[in-house]
Parts: C-alpha cells; structure tokens; sequence
DNA sequence: TTGGCAATCTGTAACGTTTCAGTATATTGA
DNA sequence: TCAATATACTGAAACGTTACAGATTGCCAA
C-alpha cells in the first residue's frame, strides 16, 4: 500500500502533468481537501487553503477537462452554431467552413483559439499542448522561422500550418502559390504596357511575404519592367493608411502604373487612395488583385483578379491533420494551390 | 450485488443517455465484451458483434467523451486557432472574435458546430442536447417560432439567440433594433427628396425580416412616401441574382428612386444592378445600407450607411449565455442594440 | 485421459475529479 | 468532568471508458 502511493506519485511529480494527486502528495494532505482547497469551500482552514494554492499556482496545476466533465457533467464549452451557406468575403469564416466540411463526419470538434496581437503567438499553442486539449492544431501566419511549429514538432503534436516554413523541418501545410501569383500578376500588367510596377506585400515576416516579393523580382526582370518602391505598408495596415500612403505615392513624379495587391480588402483602399490623386483605374494604373470570394469585380470592373479559395484551404488543412492523427507521413500532408489565370471583368466603357 | 445491478440498471434504462453498461444488460453481456464489440475487435464472435451493434445503433447508443478522453487522452478535438486582429467585413468571424473576447478569461471553449442549408437546423441543436456537448449555445437566423429555442428551452439547456423570437418563451437574445433602422432610413431618403422606396430585405422567415419590413412601413407613412415592390430577391440570394432583379426593376417606368439595404453584400449587387441600367447612385437613386464593416464608403462614397456591430453582438450573447448558466434570470439577459445615425460619406462631386 | 490451445467472453483497475459519509481533534457549555 | 458541537480533514465511491489479466468452454493431439 505505502509502496505503491509512492511509485505513484514519483512518477508524476517527474514528467506528467500535475494533477489532484500530485497537490495531495506535495502538501501532505488528501486529494479532498485539495480539491475543496482550490475552491475556496469553507470548511477548509485559511492557512491550509493559501498553502494549497500557493503549490498549485508554482507548479502550474490545471483541473483535468475530462475528470471534471465526467464527474460532474460540466463540459465547460460553448457551442456557437452555424449555418455554413451564405458568407462572403471573409479569411475566417471561409477557413471555418472548409475545416468544418472535413470534420463533419468524423467525432471530432472545431474549437477556435483565439489570440491577440498583444499576445506571444506561442501562448495559445503552450495552452493546448500543456492541457492536452486537442488532438491537432491548425495555425495560420506561419512564418519562416515559425516558433509554433517548431514547439509542436517537440512536443509530437499533429499540426498543420496554413502557408510553409522554412527551417528544415517537415510537418503538413497548405499554401497558395504566391510566387505563381506575383509572377502571373507582373506578367499580365507588362502584358498591358505597364512598365513600373509596385507591390502592396502581405505582411512582412510572414513566409508568403517571401514567396510574394521573390515572384515579383523575378518576374520583374523577366519582363524587363521595373519596381516603384511602395513598402511603407501591407496589407495588413489600416485601411486608411494605405489610402493614404498610396495617394501620396501616387502624387509623386515617378509613380507607378500598375500594382500588384496581395488583398482584397487592401484593394479597396488602394483603389481609393488612386483615386484621391486624382488618377483613374484603367487609364492612368492597372491593379492585380487577390480575393477570397466574388465581389471586387462589382467595385471596379477595371480590376484584374485571381482567386485564392480559403474554403479549400481549410478543407486541405482538416485533411492534412487528421491525416497525421491518423497516422500518416507529415510529409505526405503537404499541398500547394496554383493560382488560376488572371480575370478581366471589364466591361464596355460607354 | 445482484439488486444493486438491477437497481442501476433500471433507472439507467428509463431515462439518461445510454452507456456501454446499459448495452450490457441489454444485451446479457459484459461492459468489456460490448465495447470490443462495437469497435470489431477480433475476438468477439461475429454474431455477439452484429447483436451488439444493432442494439447499438436501435437505442441510440454515442459514446461519452469524456469517458473516452479521461481513459485514453483522446480528445477528439482540433483546435483553429486564429488571431483575432485584423479581419474585415464578416458576420461570422466578427460573432466569432466577440464572443472570443468574453470567453477570453474564463475556463471556457469555444466549440464551432455547422449546419448546412440542406439539414435540419434542429439537428445540431438535437446532437448538442443528447450528448452533452456544451454548457450553453449561440443560435443565429432566429424565427419568431424557433424550433431550436424551444427545444433548448424545454431540455433545459442555456442559450441565446442573435435575434428575437416571438413565441411568448422568454430566453436571453442580442438583437439589432432593425424596426429603428429602416425607420430611420426612410426618413432620411425622404429628406433628401426621395419618395419611391425599395425595400432589399432580410431572408423571409426570419424574426428581423418582419421588424424590419414593418419598420419600413410604419415610416413611408409617417413620412408619406409609398413603396415600390422588390420582394423577388432577399439578401439571402446570390450577387448575381440581386444584380439582375434590381437591373431589372430599375429599367421599369416606375421604379424607386431610394432603396433600403440590410446588407452590405447585397448592397454592392444592388449598386452594380442600377448601374447596368445606365441609372446613378446619387443622382437618380440613393441608398441607405447597413454595414458591418467599414467598407462601403470606399466602394461608392454616396452610400448612406448605419453600422451595425456584430463583434459587440458577439460580445453580448457570450456574456448572456455565461449569465445563465451561472444562475441569472433568463428574462434579465435580453439586449437590444439602437442604430447610430446614418453616416454621409459623399465628398465634392467634380 | 490429459494437457494444450484457440475462441469467446468477463471482472477489475485505472484515468482525474467531486460528493458522501464519515473520523479525529479541539472547543464549548453545564 | 462529560457530552455535545464545531472545525478540519479524509477515504471510498462514482462518472464512462478501455486495457490488462484472467476465466470458461470446446476441441484436438498425444
């Protein structure tokens, strides 16, 4: 008896992750008054309660989801149901919906880890693999030298990023082909005449930032046309910034007259910022733009577009995770989406 | 022991979910042989197996999660996880970021549940309530008879609905005061002259269709204009169909020379429609369209716009659900939220 | 007959938590 | 001093599942 409690309990206290057991072992007392300890129950002496906590917080306890659930019933989950017809434009609702499509057949659940700009990008990640939360993980903005990834590829959780990484290391991904598209995009302004080409650059630090700057040098050259400066901002700044940048830029004496946008959204602004300087779409400047769904064209029909299918995206992430889950190859779960040919949607000018 | 299996297995068979021990005395076997069975481990006899699983499958037999999770550490879960920064114009990731922002410092998850157009919506509602699945929902597109709400209602589980139902049930919700904004609307058409209106209204059947359409009656005749019919299309169609309706509509010898939009969307296949038939906004037509990000001016900048925050509303029926399910009136978790003014963003025409 | 083996099936323990029904000790009132 | 009571703590059981280590039966070879 007194054998076995302590083989026990040097195994946890060594590797796993602590649990009532562990705290019981650690004060000296019965996981019950840990347990009522952490839950400030009155019956608990005040000095017994603080020293019960104080151990819990050093070590890092964190109630099991699936002792509690099963105990109590308590699921601490909130569902948000959705209706997967009908959105439209959007990097997220899109992602949702493709991963949502793969997984609807199969028990598993989409739960969505929100985390904020102010945050280390890391700290959602540590959170799952900490409490075991999922069995794979979905991450976007990968980077070259992604943290994320490399933490999950430690800790033999399944992943997929959304874009590629570039630290040798092998793991599932989906990507676009943003070199194509830079590439397809120049390629078409030259094709037009335009000759000194600007780039509004997904955000810089992100790997397709890469892809996308590469692809336009390259297809630069090719072409023989040359580059405006145009990096004081990304796509992901404000509207309103970019507006603004882009009329001052267009004010200047040597200004672009074609652009190559990564983002809808960044278009619009783009656009408007062209026409605060007083030039016009089509004459004076040509765009190529991404977009996710079908609505730049009825902004301005001038505008030149490739589709980026983020629904597919997520479809092509789901698979990819289950997939390691499942027991296949990493690097098998690896997938690269061409860009399709550039569209013209303009019509008659009257 | 023998009564005491009885007893269990009496009270498990006249009510709760069933589990692998009410399989077993179903079926006269062990808990260890069902189990195997269902999951056609080969050492069960084929007849025990087909038995098992048709009982199985006849009584509605899922497994419990956290049963399956706490044994096995498999949870069945795959994480998204996405930054909440920086993402434009959408119900879904905007409803999504603000309930995020609520559930933030809580022990709570967020789970996505999808249905598609062609499934009945109860059946995600039905599936969350059999297995236990979540602590509380977020229903949208709400009904003034809701099948879902009073489901919910009569199971006993926390919800609350984007949008008002009008049943005589009370129950928390977060809605947009639509009946304002078309009110207001109109007004302002009318002010600028305008005294054919059209209505682009919400999907029929839906709560806010009817707050909606009657906000626009009351107003026409308050205000005294008169309505011209558009009831062929909602903002549920696709771009393109608005598109051709409203060209259509627009080259009829009495057409609106105002339109009310309850999407941004749907607003743009409205402008491109008028467009087509050779008519312009500003100058034959205005429109009066709500928004949920701040897109449209850059798309016509003599759009009037009202704003409406689906992040907020997020926001409010995260925090209405928690109230619940931490014990506070459902009836006290009801809110509404006014229109702001409508905004003019038309600069000099030259 | 015996031993061995394959084919089926079963009880027990364990995952981590909370609740129930206590136990031990100190404190109080008479 | 004794019983009653309050205080602080504890072990065992249970939630539903699966893995482990048997148990039972029938059959066959020796």
């Amino acid at each position: 008896m007194d054998r076995r409690h302590t083989e026990k309990n040097e195994e946890a206290s060594a590797q796993e992750r602590p649990t009532l057991k562990t705290l019981a072992f650690m004060t000296g007392l019965g996981v019950t008054t840990v347990s009522r300890a952490l839950k400030d129950a009155p019956e608990i002496g005040a000095e017994t309660r603080r020293r019960v906590q104080l151990v819990a917080k050093q070590i890092g306890y964190r109630p099991n989801r699936a002792g509690v659930r099963l105990r109590t019933g308590k699921t601490n989950v909130i569902s948000l149901v959705l209706n997967t017809d009908r959105e439209i434009m959007s990097f997220v609702s899109d992602i949702i919906y493709g991963v949502s499509e793969v997984i609807a057949d199969t028990p598993y659940h989409l739960i969505v880890t929100p985390y904020s700009r102010s945050q280390d990008p890391l700290d959602p990640i540590r959170y799952l693999v900490e409490t075991g939360s999922a069995d794979g993980v979905i991450i976007s903005r990968t980077q070259p030298n992604d943290a994320r990834a490399r933490y999950m590829l430690e800790h033999g959780i399944p992943f997929a990023t959304h874009g590629r990484t570039d630290m040798g290391l092998v793991h599932p991904y989906h990507d676009f082909d943003n070199h194509a598209f830079a590439v397809e995009a120049v390629r078409r302004l030259a094709s037009m005449g335009r000759r000194k080409l600007a780039l509004l650059t997904p955000p810089v630090g992100l790997t397709y930032y890469g892809h996308t700057v590469n692809g336009f040098a390259d297809a630069l050259s090719e072409v023989g046309a040359s580059e405006i400066p145009f990096s004081t901002v990304s796509i992901d700044h404000s509207i309103e910034q970019i507006r603004t940048r882009t009329a001052q830029l267009m004010r200047r004496d040597i200004r672009p007259d074609g652009f190559v946008s990564s983002a809808a959204a960044a278009t619009l602004a783009l656009v408007a910022g062209i026409e605060d300087a007083g030039l016009k779409l089509g004459r004076d400047v040509d765009i190529v733009s991404k977009q996710s769904s079908d609505l730049l064209h009825l902004f301005r029909p001038e505008l030149l577009i490739v589709n980026e299918n983020f629904r597919l995206a997520g479809s092509e992430l789901a698979r990819s995770v289950l997939g390691w889950i499942g027991g296949a190859a990493p690097g098998s779960l690896q997938s690269l989406s061409v860009p399709g040919e550039v569209l013209a949607y303009q019509r008659s000018l009257d």
